[in-house]
RNA sequence: GCGCCCUUAGCUCAGUCGGUAGAGCACCGGCCUUUUAAGCCGUGGGUCCUGGGUUCGAGUCCCAGAGGGCGCACCA
């Protein structure tokens, strides 16, 4: 960003804590020179340590802090100031017998609210009952140039909350318990498949064809080899060559970037977890996704089975509640097997619920699944044996090749992950990808052209496998009772000014 | 890409029928030895998103543009 221009207010406030540096250098305490300060205890741990202290009571140990000043009630020979770190706030405690007239003098004058500020001295409980930290000494760690936010609204502005994540960060404890929480859920996952012998790895980003999945990608070139590449839009069939090659537990959580649009539930580049596990069917792979959905409800919860989001309670109680495609729609809708499977049935089902001239098959069954069947999917649900028409990757079942052994987890509405038995027959896959190819030969462009090596892979022969894909955002969406993807990437895409 | 809405002080927001711009907090100066958005007294602070237009006069009405939010389309 530019150097924007400053209103005259503004340059004020600016200038006066530009002053304050400069009275702190003169002093001898440059806060831009310091190179470390010892931390002994977070605030949060002080809370917890404590929590019995009477008010009016005094510990006897001493404990040095760290963080950033959001708040500050000065007096004329006491202060207040809440000190925030990353664990959560204590407030400090200045007195002037304490800590020095001129010391406490030299904290009213030139530290400003957002500084960063180290300070040691003992624990004790004020006679409000406020925890607090008796100021011994202090160190202004660093200078804040800029005006803080509102102290009470904090920053609102949805706009400057995503384009300066770092002051939403700073000035709204609840975003950054977001972000907090979205790491350690990703680290349980890692922990969870870790346990069940999957072994982590990394697929290239930047590949000539970008398949395993339905979407335009971002393109991009390679100077020193003049080469035209894209950024991948699934880890799918990398991974799945690396079950041909022998590792049978497989996972990659990644970034994966679509060219599509921008909305409350899609943001151009996004995480994903894929994971193949050799010798299992789909059913295996439903009970572990029950286990695992189980299991970080849980963990975000401590130890309940039920979730809020927006508003609703959803129940994650095992065994999930499974439906199979066609049952639904015949169920939701009245609509018959054999006019979903066939094109110009299915046509005419879309038309009758409103659905603008659907551009294929698959487009027109799912837009009716979509309309007919999802608006009805709130509590955790399988939806079992998925058309083979929508499922180009997926293994027919064996009693009814129309459908695949393949199954979407929905919660609130929302298609929480895709699994299925992988189709290992190379023929099969030869043949489905020659159908994309004709598909993308007469227009479409989101259908990937077919990745050839791929099939030299399922022909040196890949063990029955099931696999699945779980998007990250929005599980972090749902455990975080979050209505908007930006709410939990850090930096989601926007134009530049 | 289409539709609706938003953009006013550092922040959060008012601004009536078109008549020279308001509040709270923050900041600055002063007082205060137990505050919790501390309190009290006082001072200062504006490219009303940008560019046009209508009008004697535009933050306000009209047009165009920028950025954002929501919905639709596309998609996970």
């Amino acid at each position: 960003m530019d150097t924007p221009e400053l209103g005259v207010r503004e340059a004020e406030l600016i200038a006066a804590r530009r002053a304050n540096l400069a009275a702190l250098r003169s002093a001898g305490a440059d806060p831009y020179a310091v190179t470390r300060y010892e931390v002994t205890a977070h605030a949060a741990e002080l809370q917890r340590r404590f929590a019995d202290l009477p008010a009016g009571g005094e510990a006897d140990d001493r404990f040095s802090v760290a963080g950033r000043l959001m708040l500050l009630r000065g007096q004329g020979n006491v202060a207040f100031a809440d000190l925030w770190d990353e664990s959560g706030k204590i407030q400090l405690f200045f007195k002037s017998d304490v800590v020095g007239k001129e010391r406490l003098k030299a904290f009213q004058k030139h530290v400003d609210r957002g500084d960063l500020l180290g300070a040691r001295g003992r624990i004790v409980r004020t006679k409000l009952g406020e925890l607090s930290l008796l100021v011994e000494h202090y160190e202004v760690l660093c200078k804040s140039l800029l005006p803080l936010p509102d102290k009470w609204h904090g920053l609102v502005d949805m706009e400057r909350r995503y384009r300066q994540r770092y002051l939403d960060l700073t000035v709204n404890p609840a975003v950054r318990e977001i972000f907090l929480l979205r790491s350690r859920i990703i680290a349980e996952m890692r922990r969870f498949l870790d346990a069940r012998g999957f072994v982590e790895v990394e697929t290239p980003v930047l590949i000539n064809i970008a398949g395993g999945a339905t979407a335009r990608p971002f393109q991009t070139h390679h100077n020193a080899l003049d080469l035209q590449l894209n950024l991948r839009i699934a880890t799918e069939l990398y991974l799945k060559r690396l079950v041909v090659g022998g590792i049978e537990r497989v996972y990659e959580i990644g970034r994966i970037f679509r060219n599509e649009g921008i909305d409350t539930k899609h943001n151009p580049e996004f995480s994903m977890l894929e994971l193949y596990a050799a010798y299992w069917s789909y059913e295996e792979m439903a009970q572990f996704t029950e286990e695992l959905f189980v299991h970080l409800v849980g963990m975000v919860t401590g130890g309940k089975d039920r979730i809020d989001y927006g508003g609703r309670s959803l129940h994650f109680a095992r065994p999930f509640k499974r439906v199979r495609y066609l049952d639904a729609l015949r169920e939701r809708g009245g609509y018959a097997r054999a006019d979903l499977l066939s094109p110009a049935g299915a046509e005419r089902i879309a038309i009758s619920l409103g659905i603008p001239k659907p551009p294929s098959h698959a487009h027109a069954l799912d837009k009716i699944f979509e309309a007919v069947v999802e608006p009805h999917l709130a509590d955790p649900t399988f939806v079992m044996d998925i058309p083979v028409l929508l499922s180009p990757l997926a293994k027919r079942r064996a009693d009814d090749p129309e459908l695949t052994e393949r199954y979407e987890l929905f919660i609130a509405n929302m298609e929480a992950c895709n699994a299925f038995s992988e189709l290992n027959d190379p023929d099969d896959q030869r043949g489905r990808f020659e159908e994309q190819a004709h598909d993308r030969a007469s227009g479409d462009a989101e259908t990937p052209p077919p990745d050839w090596d791929f099939v030299t892979a399922l022909e040196v022969g890949m063990p029955p496998t099931a696999g699945i894909g779980i998007g990250i955002d929005r599980l972090v969406m749902l455990l975080t009772d979050q209505q908007s993807i930006r709410d939990v990437i850090l930096f989601p895409l926007q134009r530049p000014l």
